[in-house]
DNA sequence: CATGAATGAGAATTCATTCAT
DNA sequence: GATGAATGAATTCTCATTCAT
């Protein structure tokens, strides 16, 4: 058998992608993500095929990483409110804690390349989030809206959110907080 | 004297690249704009000294237009809801109306290439709306946010609006208003 | 009848020819020449047909400011000797007040666009130094050489003294007069 | 292992390099050269980094070359004349044997483009000359001169000596015989 | 499987020249 | 005649991908 495909080097070559994309955007060449990981130009082709499958697949890894992220330590058994302010300051601090990740993140979106099944890979994270809107909508806690809506309104209000906390850090607790209540007054239905 | 730089022809270059850039992205070739435009390649180049000169102009045509757009007919007169809501509906139309503008706009600001002149001209046109939401914090209306924060959340929450409105057509409407009534609850002070 | 061409722009383009060749070489683009001549891109073609041509001009425009230079006061009734140092002083000091020029003539005879009339032209200047050679040597005075090969050993000669009198002009007396002597030592028969 | 660099290809380009800028000038394109060598026109770039670095290189090669040819069969015990001799000989049956190396030589000596350490290393094969004559000035049987003023009407009276050795082939011996007692008349010290 | 040289189709400009004004 | 916009071929260099070693 011949030596197998490195695991190691699949990784390395993902993570360089990672910081190569984000500092000069997708149109990076290859040979400078195969330089950066360390590997033969070549060697890149061994393991992703083209580049569109390389962008694909880091779009993916970034997207289960962030869902990681999200769902770590996920109080199943709390009140909605409290349930999705854990998701939301899970996402906005993994956001903040990782800029690369999410600039590249951000790139992707915006490239074109992006197959349908990467794009649904990507979205299953978030899957948690709209059942839990689903179950919030039903009981009336929330307005009558499509949970993909409101799902779509959250991420871009954290997005905001993540910008300004980088932006300004010495006040990112508060723009978290606000940003927070922003979002759940806007979604939540008074009485 | 000799013939002069048309307007027509600029125009017709900058209408072009909008055109391409929406449908292959911020790297697709100068020469499929000047085809498209109707202009020989060199021509480009005179009305636009470079590719970033092109892309940077691109940006602010677009954002003035938008600024159009959002300050016909501004209600100056009217309460801050009335006026906040005015401004949304304006954006929101726009955007559903020019999906190609709105989608170079994203991609031309994740592309990182903007002066900083530009980025200064583009802003511009929400500066009224900051105005108004200072006045509004002033008054105790809104959440003692920063206004700048204010207004990016707005844009957040307008984008993704203009995503449903377009990806389902026969909600627009609904879309529109819940996302207004969104952006109202979360940045109005409840009493 | 219309408007004559002038002699003063035609003249203009050229000494900015000299300019612009001479720091940028022969490849400098027209444009780059019309600015400087303070004229139309365009303008420059109604006085020179080509690029070529205006390269052919501007060699014997100089080649005639140097003949003018070298034969100025010249002694028509002294010796060999004394006319020989007349002419020799006259061209080292027209290269050395002249880099410019002297630059420019070189490039133009590497480039290889020029045309038999131009080198004819070009040449007619060194006739009368020819001449004075030919005297010479029938008089036993001068070895017994083609008047050409003594005429261009001087002019590299020359070339030489004038380069080493541009880099270290305190000695540039120095080197003029060795120069010269070490021409005449060379060309004249020992007895 | 890949394939290693082949230095066949490198000196195939080289080769060509030289052929097509002696016959074109330093303008001619890269295409060109890449064709003329066989290659690619991306391989040229493998082995040059840019067309300035070709210039460059070729520069040095033919300098080391000309040195080559030079110093071979350098008699270094016999007298100062003889040695002279010796260098004047090979230099000019060098030119003469190689005129397109000569010409580009030229072409690229008044290009402007020559880097610091290029010019270094291309003065080097004079340096033994240069060292030739500090001898002679010692002993008192040149003249009081810079060396390197000595050098270079060496290597100017060469250059037209050649001029005509190529001109005028069957008088070849005659020029390469005359043009050296030129210089050893014009830089050794009468007594 | 790893390597990196080889490839050649573009890419963004540049530029001599033309020609409408 | 003067102007400078228009042109498009040509240029240098890049880059994803292939393939000999």
């Amino acid at each position: 058998m011949a030596r197998p495909k490195s695991e190691d080097k699949r990784a390395a070559i993902l993570a360089a992608a990672g910081q190569v994309f984000a500092a000069r955007g997708v149109g990076a060449a290859t040979s400078a993500i195969s330089t950066a990981a360390g590997v033969a130009e070549g060697s890149l082709f061994t393991y992703f095929k083209t580049k569109d499958d390389l962008l694909n697949a880091l779009y993916r890894e970034i997207k289960l990483e962030l869902a990681d992220a999200m769902m770590s330590g996920f109080p199943r058994k709390m009140s909605v409110r409290y349930r999705l302010q854990h998701v939301w300051n899970q996402y906005v601090e993994w956001g903040v804690a990782n800029p690369t990740a999410h600039r590249v993140l951000k790139q992707i979106e915006v490239w074109g390349g992006l197959t349908k099944e990467s794009k649904t890979a990507g979205f299953t994270p978030f899957a948690e989030i709209q059942t839990m809107a689903e179950d919030a909508v039903a009981q009336g806690l929330f307005h009558d809206l499509p949970r993909s809506f409101i799902a779509a309104s959250m991420s871009a209000l954290a997005e905001t959110t993540m910008e300004f906390m980088r932006q300004d850090p010495t006040r990112a607790e508060m723009y978290r907080l606000s940003g927070f209540e922003m979002l759940w007054a806007g979604i939540t239905r008074k009485r």
